[in-house]
DNA sequence: TCGTTTCATCGTAAAAATACGATAAAGGAA
DNA sequence: TTCCTTTATCGTATTTTTACGATGAAACGA
């Protein structure tokens, strides 16, 4: 028998393919900027807010703050709910479910 | 008493700061490239493999591959062992398991 | 020594990402 | 309607990333 020190421990697997490694990298990409990140940061701690209060809060134009949005959106990390002129936006809690059972499960 | 399926299901608090959030996010961005994750799936079946069977498997010139792994070495992902003319990766173990742990805490 | 192998780095071209001001669209208030 | 607020999109400039060929460095064998 083979004592248990001996078995070499598996780092990761990275057992991931086609559609699902082509959303895992979109996503992996969309966080992986600082601006982006900061985003999702606040969005923890004022789900809900509007566009307006994340351009307040960072030190960038509305134009960008709209562009990183979209990004953050067509990644599957936020969702956005037109609500008259101003739009909410929340963490897309299914899709973030999703990505921190996929990277659980390959690393 | 408050029923449990009222409380609100944390989806991530994203807690995390300054050096610690560099280097995150630095993982983050180099495994967020297409070619750079396929080089850490040819890592994790061959281990200690030398450049040129990278080069070998991939359809990107030999320069390219290169620069692909310093990126992968100066983020953490992987350890270079020089061996006379050739040089041996390996997935780095000690990272990869930070960053498998951040990722699980702050998601 | 001389040539070969292996790999990193240099210089540079092309593509993608990031940022901005200006503008457009759409809802609400007067 | 007219004006104001809010946000997305357009066009574009700048920066960063990605890719390549060429070159250099270092180890090895003949």
């Amino acid at each position: 028998m083979i004592p248990l020190t001996t078995i070499p421990e598996q780092c990761c697997t990275l057992d991931i393919d086609g559609a699902e490694q082509k959303k895992l990298l979109a996503m992996l990409k969309a966080i992986s900027n600082n601006t982006r990140f900061e985003i999702l940061k606040f969005l923890v701690t004022h789900p809900g807010c509007i566009t307006g209060d994340i351009v307040d809060y960072l030190p960038i134009a509305q134009a960008t703050v709209s562009q990183h949005l979209k990004v953050l959106r067509h990644a599957g990390w936020i969702c956005g709910t037109v609500s008259g002129t101003a739009t909410n936006y929340c963490l897309d809690d299914a899709n973030i479910a999703w990505f921190k059972s996929k990277v659980g499960q390959i690393f």
